[in-house]
Parts: C-alpha cells; structure tokens; sequence
DNA sequence: GATTGTGCTGGTAGCGCTTCCAGGTGTGTG
DNA sequence: CACACACCTGGAAGCGCTACCAGCACAATC
C-alpha cells in the first residue's frame, strides 16, 4: 500500500488549517475511517452527513478528514447513488459547425459553472438532425446525470429516455415530457415590430431563421401576428442566423420588394449583414429602411443596432440548475426580451 | 431485477440496425455478457479492446451489445482504472467575476468539446490568488482527470500535486512541472510597437494588465525591449483588461504625457476603452493618437481596431488535447499572434 | 424482570467495470 | 508421446463509495 502523507502548508480563512497531500494517492473513505478509529460505513454517514452518528464520532472523523485533506470522490459516489457524473448539453444542427459559437460557449460555460459545485462535468455534442441514434447512444451511458438540449426539435425531444425525464431541460423548445426554459422571442420580435410600425414604418420584411428551429418560428409567427391585425401584408425571406444569409437576404428582399422601408433579422448577425448589404448598395439605415436584431450581441451596442435582449447566461444557469435540482417545474418558462433601442431602427 | 427492454428504431448510417432501450435501465455489461453467452469478462475484453477474445467470441459480444444498446458507464470505467471522470478548468483572478469572460466561455466550451468523445465532463471554478487551499482541495477529488490553469501564478502551479504532473496544463505561465500553451504575447505586441514606429510614432505609452498576470508581462516587456532599442522612454500605466480601466487610464496618459502620440492597450477592450476616452476629449484616432489592441474580437473588426490575433479557441482545445493524450510535450508551446491592422493605428 | 424503544455501530453487499490469474483448449516442436 | 507454447476463457478480486440490516448498549416503560 502507498503511503498517504499529509503537511500543513498554511490556514484557510475562517483560520480552519488546509492540507495538501505531499505523497502518494488521495486519502480514501477507508484512510479517514481508520484514523478515526470507526468503521468506513461510520465515516460514509459522518461525511456525507446521512444517518446517525454519536457527536464523539462525528468529530473524529471530521479531524481525521481535515487532517488527511479528505475529498469524496464523486465518481465513486455518483456510482453507488446511481446518479451519473456529468451533464450532457446537445446542440441540434445541420453540421458540428453549430458549435463554433459564442451562444453555444455561453450555455456550456454556465452550465459548467452551475455543475461544478455538485462535483459534475460537462460535455457538449452535436447533434445532427437526421441521425437521431446519437442521442440515444449518448444518454445510454450512465454517467450522464442530465440533459440540456440546445436549438433541439419535438422530433429529438422524444427520444429523451426515461430515465432521463426529470433530469433533461431543452433551451427552445419544449415538449411534454421535457420542460423548456426560452427567451420570449415572440415578445422581443413583438416590441420591435411595433416599434418599427410606431415609428411609421408600414413595408415591414423580416429574415427568418431556419424553418425546422421552433424559437426562429415563434419570431416569425409574431411578426405575421402583427402585421396582420395591423392589415400588412408580409415579406419573408429565410435565413440561417449568419451574417453572410443576412447580406444575401437583403438583397432578395430588395428585389422582391423595392420599396420595403423595414427589415426585421432573426439575430444581430443577419441584422449586421442585412445592414452591410444595404450600405453597399447605397441605402440609408435607417432613413430610406430601418433595420432590427436580435440577442443584443455587444456588436450591437457598437453598430448602434436596434434590438432585443438575449439574457443567455442566464437562461443557460436556469436550465442547468433546473436539470441539477429536480425541482418540480413549470413545462415553459419564457426569459422576458427587451427592446434595446438604438439608431438603426 | 429490471426488465432491460429494447426495440429496434430505425437505422443508422451504415444501415446498422440501432437500438432504443425503451424501459427499465440502460445495459449493462453483465447484460450484454449474458445475452451472448460469454462472461462478464470475455466480454469486457471484446468491448474495451483489449486481452485476447475469439472470432466468435467477438462477434457475439458485438451483436449482443448491439442489440441491446450497450453503452459502457464511463463513470464505473473511470474509477477501476482510476483515471477520474472530468476535467478541471481553473480560472485565477482575484475576484469571481474573471469567469464572466468570453475568454473563459471560449475555454471551457472548447475543452468541453475535446473532452466528449473521452466521456470526460469539464468544470469551472474561480481560483482566488490569496486561497491556494482551494486548488488543493479541489484537485483531491480523484474524480479530476486533468487541470487548465487560466491566468495562473507560479504560486500556484506549485500546488498542482504530483497525482495530476503530466495531467496539467497552463494556459498562460508554465512552471518545471506545468507545461504551457500560449500565445505569443511579445511577438504580438512586438509587432504592433513596430508597426507604430513605423508609422512614426515616437511618444507610445502603454495601458498594461495587472502585474501579477505574466502572459500581461509579457507584452509589457516586448514593449519595453522594443522602445529601449529604438532609445525612447515608455510610458506606462497599469490597467485590467476592462473597457472602463481602459478609459481612466488613457486620461491619465494624456495628463501625464500630454505629447502621447500612440497608446498600445492589453487587450481590445482596454483598447476600446482608451478610444473612447480619447474620442470624449475630442482627440482624433489615429490622427493625433493612435491605439492598438490584443485579440481580435468581433468587436474590433466593427470598430476598425488595429490590433493582434489571439486564436483562443485553438489554444483551448491544444491544451485540453495535451492533457487527454499525456502525450511527451514541450515545456511551452507559443501559438502566433498575427498583427490585424486596421484603422485605429 | 421482561419488554419496548432509541441512538448508534460495523459488517456486508453491492454500483458497473477492469484486470489478474488459474486453468482450460488446440497446435506445433523435440 | 511428452512437452512447450501459443490462444482463449471464466472466476474472483477489487476501484471508493453508499445503503441496508442485524445487533449492540442503555434507558424508559409496563
């Protein structure tokens, strides 16, 4: 057997010494118990805090623990309690490309944040939308504790196993077995289309997103609601929430509909592009066309670009923290959108 | 005992037939070992790879865990082979909110993403400068597979036990012990104080990070080198990273060194910063003063900021790869930052 | 004095997996 | 024909932990 050794190197605040194990392996439950003089099951309860144990105990396995620098090992504890080891977020998509993205690093870096303190990892995937076996092959594998399901569709949510239920939150969509945690995309593109129809705007287009992505659609079905109550007729053109889509878009809604004097973009990026286009061809933002975003990018604030807040951390936090804590949730929790007015619309 | 259900889907790329456990628990080996008639062993061998296993044995073993699904519990692996189960990002600052940082999310979702095929999770944690129990404590869980150290201090790379030596990486500083991956700080500012000379200017000061941050030192001491060489005085000021350090500073700049003709910012946020400030007291950029930043934000590209490249993303995955693999690797791996230039110098 | 509790304890059986080892086969060599 | 030497197999031991359960002491009740 190796030889566990301990040193004091120093005293943490609240003036309680900290340890580090200058040899050999980590202490062990097995180490504590036998310091202490009590049986592991003894120490189990005194650590984890379950189950009874006389204050005599309770103490000298605690010093023991402090002294050996003793740290659970959530791996093994995970095992026993059947509880996995880490969270999976999938991000549905038609390539891996959707991961390289600042809203993906959003979500992981918060859910990453969110699951330290409980000991769990996290993990992201791709997930493509034709080859919907991955997900379940990826939830087969026990260490994964949970579930976060990005950009998904009702056709993926399904295939959520049961064991899973419970412990999965989609960041869009929702369904009935697995809540959803949103922003209010149809409130955000709500204020904005109003906005733009007070400032009398009345030859409104917008640039959708992708049709299978639910959240993109609910954008879409609040512009048309919109417009129809208000007698407009609508001009949609679809995009793909890139820049690149948005200046392309741009550019067919001007062909289409010459005399279009707003567009509406599904994200800051279509928006940006949409803009860059129309500067390109010589059209004033927003004099001649006013132009919106969405997710309020700090690109945003620097182009001046009307648009609506996009609180993804926090949505991100929210879900983790759902999927962490089981708690019994609402099927739909919707993130209020703001309108954040700038000078492009 | 659970029933382990199972009912064939549909079919994977490959025209493989996959599989859905549609109640009960995920399989097991024993499952898989019982359902092909072999033991637990055989079994383990054909799936792991390893040790010896008939023809038959082998195609039993595969179809069997096919048929049921079978995916390996990554956690129940970890611990027998007591690898652990997740990668630890540490983050050093002296206050939490260093993870509220693009920089970190890009970090961490990177890592996350070269982790996912190992069935590593990752998770963050702010690592105070003035607790170094912390790291210790945290590094104890034997369920950590591997550390990145983010923005990290020599003090603290002497805390990483010799359990996780060839397990860690820096990204940033390195030590004896702790390899390193970085970006070449120097040559980037290097490159840009030359540029600047080029251009002309002789009276460039420089808004720094914050001193305990060597990869800030770094660029510090390129710009010293560089004036010393050409025999001009610097002219620093210690600055954060942030935006607001970044416009105080390029006050006191003027106030101090009203004849400044170039100011060379850490980062493009404190490079943004100063350009505000300076636009605020009616100083032209670059005509009366020009300014460079460090990284290459979206934001700079917006802005037409002169600044330097930092391909976060790729250092990230470099390092978390280097902890995977354990391969035999340098002390210290510098990724090259390009000059961006643009119209702010 | 027999009975019921209450508080606490350690032994033991696993969680799902790998790995070592003793013990098989079957084929090639002396 | 004995022997070695592949190749292959299943049993069993454990990774570090929790959880169940029988059992203990001691006090309180009838």
């Amino acid at each position: 057997m190796m030889r566990v050794g301990a040193r004091t190197i120093g005293r943490m605040s609240g003036n309680r010494e900290y340890i580090m194990i200058t040899a050999g392996r980590p202490a062990t439950l097995d180490d504590v118990a036998r310091a202490a003089g009590v049986s592991r099951s003894t120490a189990s309860r005194v650590i984890a805090g379950t189950g009874f144990a006389s204050p005599v105990a309770r103490e000298r396995v605690r010093t023991a623990a402090d002294r050996l620098g003793y740290v659970p090992n959530t791996a093994a504890r995970a095992l026993v309690r059947g509880g996995g080891v880490r969270l999976l977020v999938a991000v549905a998509g038609t390539s891996p490309a959707v991961l390289d993205d600042s809203y993906v690093d959003q979500v992981v870096s918060a859910a990453a944040r969110v699951c330290a303190p409980h000991g769990l990892g996290v993990t992201v995937q791709w997930l493509p939308l034709d080859a919907p076996g991955l997900l379940t092959r990826l939830t087969a594998d026990r260490a994964v504790a949970g579930l976060v399901l990005v950009n998904t569709t009702s056709a993926l949510l399904d295939l959520v196993p049961l064991r899973l239920r419970g412990r999965a939150v989609s960041i869009g969509i929702g369904s009935a077995t697995v809540p959803s945690v949103d922003i209010d995309n149809a409130g955000g593109t709500g204020s904005l289309v109003r906005h733009l129809y007070a400032g009398g705007r009345r030859r409104i287009a917008m640039v959708t997103g992708p049709r299978w992505l639910a959240c993109a659609d609910r954008s879409v079905q609040a512009y048309r609601r919109l417009l129809g109550d208000a007698g407009l007729p609508t001009r949609e053109v679809v995009g793909d929430f890139s820049a690149a889509r948005g200046r392309a878009a741009a550019r067919e809604v001007l062909r289409r509909w010459p005399d279009t004097d707003a567009i509406v973009g599904i994200s800051d990026a279509t928006a940006l592009g949409v803009i860059s286009q129309l500067r390109a061809d010589s059209v004033r933002v927003p004099d001649d066309v006013a132009v919106t975003g969405f997710d309020d990018i700090p690109l945003a604030s620097a182009t001046a670009l009307t648009t609506a807040s996009h609180p993804v951390r926090r949505i991100a936090t929210a879900a983790a923290t759902m999927v962490l804590e089981q708690r019994p949730k609402p099927d739909r929790t919707l993130f209020p959108s703001a309108p954040v007015l700038r000078e492009s619309a």
